[in-house]
DNA sequence: TACGATTATATCGTACACGATACAAATGTA
DNA sequence: TACATTTGTATCGTGTACGATATAATCGTA
């Protein structure tokens, strides 16, 4: 590849990420506003889905996010009163992130949302294995960058 | 799979294609503050080297972003003196966007720019063959949700 | 047990990112 | 040629996203 090829948009793995990236952010747009929320504050609840009462700390964790970001989204998922953010009696430092009711009962409410999703790619000339050799190198690239 | 499994932060495939996107993005962070911008304004960058002299509506479709995030975008650019924004004379509608002789002469910083990334992947397990079909797939993907 | 180092969050400033809305220039058509 | 429609940008409001910095609680250790 010369210089120039190397500088072209398409050639720079990094840019078809991010599109791909956004776009399909997008698509789950429509889905996520009948739960009144957004897209990373679904990730949000699908990680307290999965395990509730965590500190802020294990959240950026496991999304990858800094405190920066996530204090600020998880106070705005408390003033819709999905979660409750409380200090750990334990440690002090620690703010306990927790579902309330209303934001265990949204879970039954969102598992449509994966199946709407993947219908949205049913048409696509994805298949399931290629799907898993995409996905194994998605951890590749987060493993080696995160 | 159960609804539960469905759930799981890691089996959406929209998480580790957002998390990578992220992770990505930050790499490029220390190697674009030399040049005194940032990821999505080397975006634009490369655009325009690799076509110069278009209209914002150009920028947004080969990017793929809303007019309402590149207008201001390339105001910061225009201020940097990397690009300038003139009205078109044959449609004054039209706002083109052309590179200055400082964002030409960046051009030449930032061939290093792609070896760099690629060499901060070299250790990983990814070889020539899988970031082949993982860049089809994510072709398919934009293709199907853009 | 003082006290410097570390840890867990929060705050601030800057820059995206997008939907909704606005508006002027251009276009189509009666 | 009036005028409704479309097109190309811009503006505004809300919500991320992150680095730098701040601060209180905890920990390590002399």
């Amino acid at each position: 590849m010369t210089t120039d090829e190397m500088l072209r948009l398409e050639n720079q793995l990094c840019f078809p990420l991010y599109v791909a990236s956004r776009l399909t952010t997008r698509m789950y747009g429509p889905l996520l506003e009948e739960l009144d929320i957004t897209y990373p504050q679904y990730l949000v609840l699908l990680a307290l889905w999965q395990t509730d009462n965590q500190p802020v700390g294990e959240l950026t964790k496991r999304l990858y996010l800094e405190t920066s970001t996530l204090t600020p989204l998880l106070k705005r998922l408390e003033q819709k009163q999905y979660i409750s953010r409380k200090r750990s009696v334990t440690d002090e430092r620690s703010v306990l992130i927790a579902l309330t009711e209303s934001g265990q009962a949204l879970k039954e409410k969102a598992v449509c949302i994966p199946e709407k999703i993947t219908e949205l790619f049913r048409s696509s000339t994805i298949d399931m294995q290629e799907l898993t050799g995409f996905y194994q190198t998605l951890q590749k690239i987060i493993q080696h960058a995160g």
